[in-house]
DNA sequence: CCAATTTATATCGCTGACTTATGTACGCAG
DNA sequence: CTGCGTACATAAGTCAGCGATATAAATTGG
């Protein structure tokens, strides 16, 4: 492991802990929440497809489905052609959900992002591309 | 809110799920991890210090503390000057775990980074000051 | 200096969100 | 239609958080 990668793990690891208090309490776990933006970045996702990305075990996703579903932002659907299949997709509530969320945390972070040096400010914006890429990555590995 | 702040934002979304899957199991929860890093990095701290900080309530601090000091990673010791007080420092053992976690971390980002160019490399640890200063800009905002 | 209040921590009962093990319904090959 | 694999659901247990409340020490007002 190169010297410098150590630098930027631990950068990372206080970031994330940052990242993490920047949306604090809501109705929503993050796992229900990371599954619900996914349903709306995806489309609709058969339950078999969604809990190993999520990283959760398939009785987990079955239950959290049901918890989506009761509180109006998830439904169920069964597919026409495997019967055994079940089709999970977001509702307008859950988009509305997942905005309203993405919203409190965009708007506590762009207070944060105010207290940055005009070039400080670019160097987050430059680094974006790279940490998309690092989540691209993370998920070529996941499969 | 800027407009570029919500790009920003949106990054930082999935880089953060993307930092959570880093360390998928493990026996800490991400607030005893938390609070782990906490008591080494700025030493013994009270209960009544810690919660607020680490976003949970008061009774879940001191159930925490009690499962830390059943593992032996933290310990309680009471303050002479103050006998409510109950003061909570790392034990050794906490230390070891704390740095277990970050190099099982490390190593996992490690691999992740060397997918990026050499630009984007740069462009991240370029980065990082602005990151350390959004952490403590959030730090202040807390208290 | 004693009663009332505040502060610090602990205990209780509950819920949410996971786990493993197992059950059920459907698809498909023989 | 038998039998097996796949997709999902159910059951039972655990863990980590919650609010309400209890206990005990410190502080404060008369």
């Amino acid at each position: 492991m190169p010297a410098e990668d150590a630098a930027v793990a631990a950068g990372f690891e206080r970031f994330y802990e940052t990242l993490r208090r920047l949306t604090p309490r809501g109705p929503l776990s993050l796992t229900a929440a990371s599954t619900l933006r996914r349903l709306e970045r995806s489309g609709p996702h058969r339950l078999c497809e969604l809990y190993a990305p999520e990283g959760i075990s398939q009785p987990a996703m079955t239950q959290l489905v049901t918890r989506l579903e009761k509180e109006g932002l998830a439904e169920r659907t069964s597919d026409p052609s495997d019967g055994r299949a079940v089709v999970v997709s977001i509702t307008e509530a859950g988009r509305e959900a997942v905005s309203h969320r993405r919203r409190v945390r965009a708007e506590a972070l762009s207070e944060l992002l105010q207290g940055l040096t005009p070039e400080q400010y670019e160097a987050v914006v430059a680094a974006l591309p790279a940490l998309e890429r690092l989540s691209d990555l993370a998920t070529e590995q996941a499969s």
